[in-house]
This record gives structure tokens, C-alpha cells and sequence, in this order.
DNA sequence: GCTGGCACTCCGCCCCGCAGAGTGCCAAGG
DNA sequence: CCTTGGCACTCTGCGGGGCGGAGTGCCAGC
């Protein structure tokens, strides 16, 4: 086990780190913060720490900087969350409180995170397969042609054309949008296929092709619904670190454009509080000298089961603590704003 | 004027600038291009090309890089549109076929234009002021709570939650549905405002406010919706020049996080063909250093009005033929996808 | 108007030397 | 056993000088 002064020292050196970009050397560190020891005595901290991986120099004789392992330590032990100041929780809501609808709401986000932390914000869509029916309607557009309209809990909207194997009167589109209702409004996606399984027996032998029809487009929007969705901001916050890391930027943004690698590790982030995955922690190749901060949000209190996930992507080198504030502080606005609407 | 071979001297130059990505000599270029002529001749062109701003030395006893101007040139008039080969065609119309609804199909135009030119898509949604409705839905959620559901002819749908001042009925809200639908369906957005003026007239007084209530959401979310949006894609092909403009990237990002900025851009390009506008000749100080290349689409033929814009933004060194040929191939292709639909 | 020749300029590269920062180690002191 | 000051060592970064190469502008000749 490390002793106190010497997890001391690596706070000393990531906060260093963090402020001034450079390798910290045992001088600058002594001067810099009261440890009431002498350089030398840094030293061999250091060298202690460097043999249990925590920190590593980029070359001989240089000062030392972070290792992933020395992050991951920081952020478990040696640094809390720091809280936003008031007018920042005051900006915050006013800027998410004008939102006109989901899609505002969400951009917002996205818009309000990288501005706050100066880093790549990424926002998935609330919608998740625990979402709920809010309302079915169908729509006669010709004789056999109906537009299919769900609407869930979340405020989410997806449409479908149906083009029917026979035509299909208005009563009966009425009469099925009906039974449709009724069964499946307030359940949650994954139980609609077996409650309208027995949906079709309910009409004429000759509407039963065209019910079927409209179901299995239903089913397949409810899919498609429940697929994740996310927006991306503030990627040019990206570019502060280009001097420092020409190279790994580029993969980055390519990470960054797969949206379903996004997701997955969005999904992985099973922790109640604030996730934080650094560097090599990062299970895609080109995230490992990225580290990101995400948490789960929702309408519901914080306890309260996650809808979705928000985050920041960047360097390893952040300010964790930061901006593990500042994800939290907009996931809870969020929420109340979801939970409003 | 000036003369054709100097012309041709300087699409040599453009041409093998673009390729090699270094300012080009006049040994060189006698070298890869049959000129039929000797450096020294050459020189003299060039000076004169450089005397006329076509042409610029980067620094004293350099090559030649062009100018925006001498890419002006080159674009207008030493240059056509290079067509994209049959199997690149195919593999258009393969990836964007199997597209299920109309987020999907801007989605997999970006993805495609900036995997097709290497450089960074933008697209427009087909949603101008030109649009029409297809129908408005109202649908009882509480005695005194309606949701509004707006679609359009371009596939998109629009939801509003309406707060009634005053309970409203099944029936009255069916009438009002009726009345509605007959009188707005197949008009243009901004025809609606007249046409339901005089709606709530036809209503109980004690309804007359809930009505106008509802029309008052309608006609927000009609704005709503002509608000033109779009998405980007393909930014980490940006990084392929960072080499070159370590500086210039960072405003691209920053200009291309400004949607309303691109908005404006892509909506000021009139030319019913490929717009190409190059470094300085845009507005944005962020994309001086860039060109971008434009062209409009929709569901009718080329001729047809515009839905809306798609294009690409790149560095001025760009394959001005190619990118022009992919541009409006894709545009071609996406007008049909959305022409089936 | 084209061509070859020539002198000139300037960039990029490499090497050198040097100052600065930082380290590791050691021996002395608490 | 831990801490401290001292010291020799290493490595980076930076400015200076020299050099080759590419390219130019100009000029005289055809």
C-alpha cells in the first residue's frame, strides 16, 4: 500500500499535470504545494511510484507524467466530484429550459456539455427498450395504403406506410386502431408482440392479411424505436489538444462517427454515479488515449432507473473531477426536464 | 486573355498541386505534362499567370501553388465533371436502397458522400417552406390534453403536446380532425395560416378557445418544421490534411458545428447545377481556407425544384471533377430513393 | 516567341554545442 | 528507517552554421 504522502504526491503530480500540460519534476512540485519535504525526498516517492506503475516518464531524465493506472487511481481515491458553481447551475437551466421538444432537448444537451467542459459531449436519445406506448394511430391514406404513427412515453415519434394486400375500409382501419389501442397503450415494447398476437382472429377472413401486415410493420418500428440513437457536439474542442496529440485525434473522430461503438460503451457503463473509463480502459482501439465520462440519466429521481446515457470524450489528461461535475449536474437538469414534459 | 497554353499550364499545375499536395516547378511539370514546350517557356507562363493572381509561390524560389482565383478558373472553365465509374454508381443505389425511412436515408447519404469523396458530407433535410401536409392527426390523451401529430409530404412527422384551456370531447376533437384535414391536406405550409383562420368560428363558443389553441400549436410546429436541418459526416477525413493546416481545421469544426451558418450557405447557392465555392468566396471566416462544393436535390427530376442542398466541404486543394461528379451522382440518386417513396 | 545557360535565392536538413531541467545515487544526519 | 543535500549524468530543446537541391529570373541567341 501506498503511504499517505505519496499518494499525496501523485494527486500533486496529475493536477500538475492536468494545469500545465508539461511533465512535472520534483522541484516544481515541492514549490508548487506545500508536501513539507524536499525535492529528493519527491524522488524517491517517485521512483515508488513509477515501479508500481502509477506514473511514467516520456523520457529519461524528464518529469513524470500520469499512467492510465495513476487516472484511474485519482479518480477512485484521491479526487471527489467538484460541484458546479451557482451561476452555472443557473446557465444551465436556462438553457435547457427553453427546449421546444425532444430533439431540442437533446441538442441542447449535447450543445450545453461541450461548452461546459470543452470537450466532446455525446447524448443518446432516451428511448430504450423499457420505453412504453404512448399511442398507436393509423391513418387511411387511399383504399389500401395507412400510415402507421407510434408514439412513446419518451415523446419519440416514428411513422410508417403501409401498403396493404387488400384495400381496407375506413371502419375497419377505426376498428383495429381501436382494439390496437387498448391493448398495447401504457405496455412496454417487449411485451406488445404477444399481446396482439390473437389481434388478427378478431376480424373478417379477408381483412386478416392486411391486420397481420400492419402488425409486422408495427413490430418492426417498435425495433427500429428501440434502437439506440445519439448526437454528437464540440468536436472542434478536439483540435486544443492537436499539438499534443496530432495523431490520435484522427481516430478519435472516427471513433466518434460510429455510433454503435458509441452506444456499446455508453451501454457498458452499468455504475449508478459517474462512469469514467481511461485510455486503455477504453475497450475501442481508437479511444485508448481517450478517456469518457458518462452517466446514466432519466425522468425519474437519480435513483430511479436510467432512460439513457450522456458523456464527454476527452484526453486522459482532464479535469476529472471537473467534469465529472459538470455530467452530472446536466444529467439531473435533464431529467427534470424530461420529467416535466 | 490568356492564351491556351498557358491555360494549360495552368490545369497542369492545379492538377498535379491537387495530387501531390507540393507547389509545382516548371521542370516537373514539363516532365509529367507533354507541353511541347521547355521550362524556361513555361517560367515565363508562369510568371504571367502569377502576375494575373491565378498562381501564387508560397515563398521566394518555390514552386506554384493556385490561388482561389486560379481555381476559380481552373473550375470554370479547364475542367468538366468527372462521371463516377459504373461500379461506384452501383454501389451507390446498393447502399442507398436498402434505406427504411427518411433518417435513414440522410443518414446513409452522408456516410456515403463522405466515404465516396474522402472528405466531409453535408445534407440537408428535405424540408423546405415548400413542403405540404399530409395530414394532421388529433388524439385525445385526457379530457383537457390533445396530442398534435403533423406529417408531411416529405416523410417527416411533427408532435405537439396540446394543453386545452377547456375539456374537449371525442367528438369534438373528431370534428375538428375532419375539419382540418379538409381544409389543409396538400397545402403548403405557408398556406395554412389563412385557411384555418376562420376555424374556430365553426365551433360551441365555450370551444372556441381550445381551438384556437390547438391551431396556435399547429402552426408553431408548421415553423418548426420548415426550420431546415442537416447532418455532417466524414470529419475525421478532415485530419488527412492536418499535416498541412494544422491551424485551418479547427474553424472548419468550429463552422461545421454551426448548422445555421451551413444552413445559410447551402441555401445561398442558386446554381441549378453543382455550386463550387472556393476559399475566400465564402461568407464564413472559418471556411476561407476550404471550398465547398453544392448541389440541390428531390424527389423530382433535375430540373425539378430543390428539396433541398447536399455537398461536400474539403481543403481548396481538392479534385475539383471528381467531388463534382460524386456530389451530384449522389444527389441524383438520393431524388429517386425519395421519389419511390 | 522559344530556348539554353547562368547566377541567385531560399528552404529544409543535419550537425554541433550549449543551457536547462530532471534524475538516480550516495553519504550524512535526524 | 526515513529524509536531506550534493553531485554526476542524461536527455531535450534551441539557436547557429554549413550545405545541397529545387526553383526562379534574366539574358542573349536563334
Amino acid at each position: 500500500m501506498l503511504s499517505e504522502r505519496r499518494l499525496e504526491v501523485l494527486r500533486a503530480i496529475v493536477q500538475d499535470y492536468v494545469g500545465t500540460e508539461e511533465p512535472v519534476g520534483s522541484k516544481a512540485l515541492t514549490e508548487r504545494h506545500r508536501l513539507g519535504v524536499s525535492p529528493a525526498t519527491v524522488r524517491n516517492d517517485m521512483a515508488v511510484l513509477e515501479d508500481e506503475g502509477y506514473i511514467a516518464q516520456p523520457h529519461t531524465s524528464a518529469g513524470r507524467i500520469p499512467t492510465d493506472k495513476g487516472y484511474r487511481l485519482f479518480v477512485d481515491k484521491l479526487a471527489g466530484v467538484k460541484p458546479l458553481s451557482v451561476p452555472e447551475r443557473r446557465a444551465i437551466q436556462n438553457f435547457l429550459d427553453g427546449a421546444v421538444d425532444l430533439d431540442d432537448v437533446v441538442g441542447r444537451t449535447v450543445r450545453l456539455l461541450a461548452q461546459l467542459t470543452r470537450q466532446v459531449a455525446v447524448v443518446q436519445y432516451p428511448s430504450l427498450t423499457r420505453s412504453t406506448v404512448r399511442h398507436v394511430e393509423l391513418l387511411p391514406l387511399a383504399p389500401a395504403r395507412i400510415m402507421l404513427v407510434l408514439i412513446t412515453d419518451t415523446g419519440r415519434v416514428e411513422q410508417r406506410l403501409v401498403d396493404c394486400p387488400a384495400p381496407f375500409g375506413e371502419a375497419s382501419v377505426a376498428d383495429l386502431r381501436a382494439r390496437l389501442n387498448s391493448r398495447v397503450v401504457g405496455r412496454r415494447f417487449a411485451d406488445v408482440p404477444k399481446l396482439v398476437q390473437d389481434l388478427p382472429d378478431a376480424f373478417e377472413t379477408d381483412d386478416r392479411p392486411t391486420v397481420q401486415t400492419v402488425l409486422s410493420v408495427l413490430l418492426e418500428a417498435l425495433v427500429e424505436e428501440s434502437e439506440e440513437r445519439l448526437m454528437i457536439g464540440g468536436t472542434s474542442n478536439l483540435t486544443r489538444f492537436d499539438h499534443d496529440f496530432p495523431l490520435t485525434i484522427r481516430p478519435v473522430l472516427e471513433a466518434l462517427e460510429e455510433h454503435v461503438v458509441l452506444l456499446k460503451l455508453l451501454g457498458e457503463a452499468k455504475d449508478p454515479g459517474v462512469t469514467v473509463r481511461i485510455g486503455h480502459e477504453n475497450p475501442h482501439e481508437g479511444l485508448t488515449s481517450a478517456s469518457v465520462v458518462s452517466v446514466g440519466y432519466g425522468a425519474g429521481g437519480p435513483q430511479n432507473e436510467a432512460l439513457a446515457k450522456l458523456g464527454v470524450v476527452g484526453p486522459t489528461r482532464m479535469d476529472y473531477p471537473g467534469t465529472m461535475g459538470a455530467v452530472r449536474a446536466v444529467a439531473r437538469y435533464v431529467g427534470q426536464i424530461l420529467a416535466e414534459s
